[in-house]
DNA sequence: TTTAATGCAAATACTTTGCAGGAAA
DNA sequence: TTTCCTGCAAAGTATTTGCATTAAA
């Protein structure tokens, strides 16, 4: 199998099933039985993410938070009050995506797009 | 007239058009005859981002960056190769953001977008 | 044996805070 | 006087690196 450190940090993104940073990632493998250093996770996750087996991102107070996420091409909304995150693809976007950046002096090959606004549970509360 | 402080970092950004890290606008004002402390630029930076006078954003490597734009609603473009930016508003895209994220469960209400790309100049590189 | 993985402690880098002195109201 | 602005030094936080140990190939 692979190496037992990075199936667990896989299965602890599983677990959390939302964007996590390193130290939450650490926190939710020593909650179990097993042991981890923190340099270890942080390590790990940068190589998942250079994989591309898992996906990053920076939060608004520029902690990185990882999640695993689905291999093909898609985007994120973000919720900036709870934090949830959502996946989303739309045919119609990457085009007007495209034409934007084309417009605008830029090639949008190997775009990425996150998308902050306010879930509905948070907007009603 | 404004703090004078407040004014050499607005003029700042202006000359350095474009998004700069506390730092960099502290070593821009550094350059010329001026002189302020690293502290009063990080607070000052938070305060006209607060009266959103300029706009913030995270750079990949977590650090903060600010920049001088338009008072108007508007989200940018990111070439992550030479840190270049660009505004854009498209109301067929901020149609679609609605669209996307009331499908998705989320308001759209205070979103904002960034798109990570690569410009045209660098994609020639 | 040679290479890769691990973890602790130390080092970085960015950012914030405590606090005292000075400017402005 | 009272409040705000500044800046230095210290503290804080997230992340990376040096290095020695151990496990795996």
């Amino acid at each position: 199998m692979a190496h037992k450190t990075t199936s667990s940090i896989l299965s602890a993104l599983e677990k959390l099933n939302n964007f996590a940073s390193a130290q939450e990632v650490h926190a939710e493998i020593i909650k179990g039985k097993s042991s981890v250093g923190l340099t270890t996770v942080y390590r790990t996750l940068q190589k998942l993410t250079q994989a591309k087996e898992i996906d990053f991102v920076r939060r608004e107070d520029g902690e990185g938070a990882y999640k695993l996420c689905s291999g093909t091409h898609h985007h994120h909304l973000l919720c900036e009050k709870c934090g949830k995150s959502v996946e989303f693809f739309s045919s119609k976007f990457e085009k007007l995506l495209d034409l934007i950046a084309d417009e605008n002096g830029f090639e949008s090959l190997s775009h990425r797009a996150e998308i902050v606004g306010v879930c509905r549970q948070c907007s009603l509360g």
